[in-house]
Parts: structure tokens; sequence; C-alpha cells
DNA sequence: GGCACTGATGCGCAGATGCGCATGTATCGC
DNA sequence: GCGATACATGCGCATCTGCGCATCAGTGCC
């Protein structure tokens, strides 16, 4: 199997992450520390580092020390643009099921049942 | 937490694995019976299957029954496009790393990090 | 109907994930 | 050095995944 398969579906994991994915969008917006990431998306600080750590592990973010805080910002803007773009199709996906919400789903999101 | 990062993360989650991401990629190429699929992944069909009804499941992927075989298609080439950025990107790092050393396969992800 | 072929599903197990919690570690001001 | 601040790490647990294996279900042909 080409490796790059492999790699890719490290990165894919590490993005798969409803958390990560959002510290991924708010660190495209700015880098920020941990205790700011913590408190923008209210959840645990030790929850938050955990996930830095997986995302700093993959090549997603970097970390850059910065007095006794640490700054976290995106490592590669690229892999988040892909994000981005499909992110766009999704969206697309989802204004389209608002429209025709009545029908019976088939390929269009089982997962919209994920939609809670 | 915006809904679309659960609907992304989900999408994410069912791409992140090398064998359904090779499976997106043969099914870019060409629609393909679950048979051919096996055969060209060298891997068990219920694996297939079970990869499929995933992938199904999160709208990747569409079925179409076809005399006794199941044809499968990208449902949203959109997404896989975005993939291809990605894999662009992550490939562009890879180049980038095996110029610089002859590391061990494992330390790959990390010391893309670090060389940025 | 009977049979061969193609694909789906159920089961069990080993390994991975996400989280809360407590604790460890590095940096700054005094 | 000491305390406070800002992150990281280890542990335990409930849950989820991926896989092989055996088996079930739908289709076409005789």
């Amino acid at each position: 199997m080409e490796p790059i398969y492999q790699l890719q579906a490290d990165v894919l994991k590490t993005l798969a992450h409803p958390r990560r994915l959002e510290m991924a969008h708010l660190l495209a917006d700015e880098p920020m520390s941990v205790g700011s990431l913590a408190e923008r998306m209210a959840i645990a600080q030790p929850n938050v580092s955990q996930h830095l750590a997986l995302m700093r592990a993959a090549g997603v973010v970097d970390a850059e020390r910065d007095g006794r805080e640490i700054r976290y910002r995106l490592a590669d803007p690229d892999i988040i643009r892909a994000c981005g773009l499909m992110r766009s199709a999704l969206q697309r996906r989802l204004a389209c099921l608002a429209d025709i919400s009545s029908r019976p789903a088939g390929a269009l999101i089982t997962a919209a049942a994920g939609r809670r």
C-alpha cells in the first residue's frame, strides 16, 4: 500500500474530531495559547492539551513557547485549506438537504441522522 | 459547537483509514464492484464490504445494483478533491523530508512537523 | 426449485480513543 | 528559594474500531 495513504490517514484521523476541527479553525484565525483555547471552547485544559499533543504529533500544528505561555499555530495552512474545501462541499449538501428534507434519505447522510 | 464540525468529523473519520482512502482513490478512477475492489486491494471481501458500508453511511459513496454485482461510486467528487489537495500538500512535505534526511519512517510525521 | 455467485451481516477479540482526574514540570515575579 | 501561573503527563475506565471467521441474503441461470 502506498505510504502516502498511511500518512494521510494519520492526518485525517487527527482532524476527525469535532473539537480538534474547531481548534484548527480557531488556530487558522490566529495563533493561540492553550488557556485561550480552553476558554474559547469551554473545555478542560488537560483535554485541550491532549488534543493539541495529537495534532502536534501529526504535524498539523506547531508550538512555540512565549514566556510562560505556549502559542500554537497551524503548521501547514494548505491542509486546513483542503479541510475548508471539504466543509464547503458538506455545507452545500446540508443546504440541499434542508431544501428537500422530506425525502427517503438514501445517499445523503445517514450521518444526517448524525445531525443532532 | 457548530454542527458542521460534527458532520465533517464524521466524514473525516470515515476517510481516516488507509484502506478506505485507497478505496476512495480507486473509486475516483472508476466505479467498481465489491469483488473488484477486494481483488485490486488484496483484502478479504467481508472487510471490503464493511468499509464500504461505513463510507456509504457517511455519504461518501453510493451503491447501485447492476445484475448480481453492486457497483460503488463516489457520491461527492468534491470531497475527494479536497482529499487530493491534502494529499498534494503532504507529498510536498514528504519530498521535502526525503530531501533532507534518511530517517526511519516512523519519525516522518514528527520530523515533518519539526522541519517547518 | 436448485445451484452458483456476489455481497451483507453477526460475533468475538485485541487494540485504540476520549475523557476526567490527579499530579508532574517549566517559567515568571518576588 | 518560593509561590503562582501555564501546560504536560500518567492513570483508569467506558467506549469504539478493525479484523477474521462463519453465516445469511439477494440475484441470475439451468
